[in-house]
DNA sequence: CGAAGGCTTTGATGTAAATCAAGATCAGGA
DNA sequence: TCCTGATCTTGATTTACATCAAAGCCTTCG
């Protein structure tokens, strides 16, 4: 089984531990389709919607570049952001004909997309497919629920230093380094987005960013690039509880 | 096959909205062990703990009877509950060896508990267990992002009447009718751990309980027992999107 | 170059929910 | 029966964040 060994080299090419899953997008989206023709890609401007909630949607997808978040709309105009999509997170449920969520490019974004039925039909007769996509989807409950104590319990200036230090670790582990001492990156969402991530006006992100900048935990060259002096310093703010799994 | 007929009869039980899943537990719980020697029943007292987060975990379960909660907290007390577990619920995470969360029983609850070790060979060797338990996670994830929004965007107003709704919801699910025109259930929360729920503290959910009572939203007999004169009123309270599925 | 339109910051003010503080209600046990 | 403690309600006050408003800063496009 080379192709089986193939895999599984790929796969050590990094693990995330915002997501605990491994990144290597083009190898998900190949071991994942096998047959060429149910596969294909699409690219979106940054800005572009890929998909309104409500829509039909014959394909599931999993990013190779770019990101794209998982909104959902109050009638009254209220958003909260419900998911942000990284390489190699996947998109979409089986057995499912309609989105669920808005879906929107928040920089250049490609999806490797496979249509669905052919993908349904993989599922059944590929164990393998299901098994790995189970262990995704248990991967983004935790996320979720993780991002839930974040809504609910933490101050602004929490889920800000929360929100920073998410990307940080995402961007260090694109880079595969550990965030430890000084980390640098850009933000890939505007204030608005941020403020619909954590559950807040974007006056109050401003705000809250202007304070920490003040307070020297974090450095603003410009309104996007992002310096950490001291990551623990930034988890202290973040206020996260440390104890889990050292107690039992 | 014989076995696999009786499977799919017993799944016509009953298809519960909150959490679009089959709710035949003892069905579930059957169903995923088959091997009688892996598989053990655990009963415990309202208020009992279940597990505690960061706990060696070598067994994984879904709920029989009763009701359960999943809670994670802040060092400095903060609880917010992650997760409500109703019969046929599951709870753990196959490849993972320590609690991720407190679990506690809200109600006299039973469990049907598979020791981990033999869950995850069957994982492997039984397709059908792996696509079931994807099934049941996504299904968690999309109301893990429900409750998303009503954490961060939601008014207290509008977080009591959506809790009470799901809840309205799954107990008519449980009595097989649908919840229209008056609908009357138990309380099975505390107000402390509606406000756990619902990222609130315990007066804001008692003074919202009181509003909904004036306003004639609900009726309230004692501290526990509520009737709802009229579902969509309750609903319109709840400030929900009605639209989806229905624009594109 | 200068106007136009996104983003972002910052300030002034308002308000929903938290916090602090009594009491009320109820169940169980002596 | 009356205590005792848990749970719940209600009131007074504070506060964190939202809202309203204005101005600053880039980019780009005429």
């Amino acid at each position: 089984m080379p192709m089986q060994d193939m895999h599984h080299v790929h796969h050590e090419c990094g693990d995330c531990p915002i997501r605990h899953r491994a990144v290597c997008a083009r190898c998900e989206a190949d071991e994942l389709a096998r047959l060429e023709q149910i596969k294909y890609y699409r690219s979106f401007q940054a800005g572009q919607t890929v998909i309104w909630s409500g829509d039909r949607m014959d394909f599931v997808a999993s990013v190779v570049t770019g990101i794209a978040t998982l909104t959902q709309t109050l009638e009254d105009g209220r958003r909260q952001m419900v998911g942000l999509l990284l390489p190699s997170d996947f998109v979409g449920r089986p057995g499912r004909a309609t989105a669920a969520y808005d879906v929107t490019a928040t920089t250049d974004l490609v999806m490797c997309c496979f249509r669905k039925k052919p993908f349904e039909d993989m599922m059944i007769t590929t164990p393998h497919v299901a098994q790995r996509l189970l262990e995704m989807t248990l991967d983004e409950l935790d996320a979720a629920r993780e991002w839930m104590l974040l809504l609910g319990r933490k101050t602004a200036r929490e889920k800000i230093a929360s929100l920073l230090g998410i990307i940080a670790r995402r961007d260090a582990t694109l880079k595969l380094k550990a965030p430890k001492g000084a980390v640098t990156f850009d933000l890939p969402l505007t204030r608005e987005e941020m403020a619909d991530y954590l559950g807040l006006t974007l006056e109050t992100v401003s705000r809250q960013m202007s304070a920490l900048k003040r307070d020297g935990v974090i450095l603003l060259e410009g309104k996007r690039h992002v310096t950490i002096p001291d990551f623990d310093r930034l988890m202290e703010e973040a206020g996260d509880d440390s104890d889990g799994g050292m107690l039992g």
